[in-house]
DNA sequence: TGATAACTCCATCGATTGATGGAATCACAA
DNA sequence: TTGTGATTCCATCAATCGATGGAGTTATCA
């Protein structure tokens, strides 16, 4: 049976995925709690009954909203990994950083949702998570970062922390973007350039010491 | 004229002081909307109408919060700043890494706050802003890292990625914790070594390579 | 001791929240 | 056209929200 997520995401024009972008965004910005019903209904410019309709309790559409970003993470995940696939580290680490910071520029509700996850609780239990293990893990293998007993918790934190970084640079755009008066375009290439700058130097940091 | 706040940071056994303990955790874990005034009431163990007897209105009790975390971060910078004055590069970032670790660990509702105010919206507008721009700008200089119009931004940017990437790994704590299954002090010394590994390489790059 | 201020809680308010029943409308196959 | 299911909205509900008035209690000091 199909269900309504996968209306949603097959046909984004109908009503079900009208609803879905926007819950996207908006629980991104706000939050769940910050979040009601009627904002929601309001910015789709339906009744709020109608949203209850298509999506059942506001919870359950929270959670079609992780499933949905999840979805879209891991297919992202697997065409970068495509991509690098083959080439020397520092081009990895380089490229992975380009193509998901292009991404996650264009979907900074993925962003949004993600740090929501991670850093704040909800007053009902939501028992719903990103599947930020697995990634974490495929990413390590992918990056070819070491893997024996004595090294793979630092190389699952090292890829935490890149991932972290870039999250954080597009969600928290509005406050950095003003710290360092940039236009959009400028604080993009920066923290692309940045994050390049800290990660190639730190992931690179053994072969260097190697040679 | 003593304001309430600052009776509160002067004695935290008050009732001023308790109830600004709960609100910090409180608002820290839940944010703004996700805290009710009836929860934090509970938690001080009083009467919702004590709560708006010593703070007022919800909105001023959240400033009160972040007002006083902007002092105690402040406090912070300066002590962390009197330590590494003079060493070099190495040792400044690896004893300023370990003191703020350490720091936020025993206070985490300060990460978790900080993370709040970057990340998400909320419905009303809520202008109080942490001094974000300002303590940036002083790491930087702290740190000795280049100030000249060129490489400004990239010295800035990069501050804000070290100082994200330890508010993300005190604030979600519990989500990074369980993936790398280990107890909490494993964790503590995982979190500081791998942030370590990667900034000393990222900030000592730039004279490794003149050498 | 008595007067005053500071404090705490009970009861309650209006506003907003998530949620639902039912009537009206629409799309479309028979 | 007619009938049927899918869809949309109006009206409304109970629960919960932030907030307040006022009575009762405690602390302070002359």
């Amino acid at each position: 049976m199909e269900t309504t997520l996968e209306k949603a995401r097959k046909d984004p024009e109908s009503m079900k995925g009208k609803i879905l972008a926007v819950a996207r965004r908006m629980f991104g910005e706000y939050g769940f709690h910050g979040t009601t019903m009627r904002m929601l209904a309001k910015e789709v410019e339906i009744d709020i009954s109608t949203l209850h309709y298509h999506w059942g309790e506001k919870r359950d559409l929270y959670g079609a909203v992780i499933i949905d970003i999840n979805n879209d993470l891991r297919e992202k995940l697997m065409e970068v990994e495509e991509v690098i696939h083959g080439r020397p580290l520092k081009e990895r680490v380089a490229i992975g950083i380009d193509m998901m910071m292009d991404y996650l520029f264009e979907h900074p509700e993925i962003s949004h949702m993600v740090m929501f996850r991670y850093f704040a609780k909800t007053r009902h239990d939501l028992l719903m998570d990103f599947r930020v293990p697995e990634f974490t893990i495929e990413i390590v293998r992918s990056m070819g970062l070491k893997e024996d007993k004595e090294n793979r918790p630092l190389s699952m934190a090292s890829i935490l922390t890149v991932m972290n970084s870039m999250h954080s640079f597009i969600s928290g755009e509005e406050s950095f973007r003003h710290m360092v008066k940039m236009k959009k375009k400028d604080y993009v290439e920066l923290v692309k350039k940045t994050i390049k700058y800290i990660f190639i130097a730190a992931f690179t940091q053994d072969e260097e010491e190697e040679k």
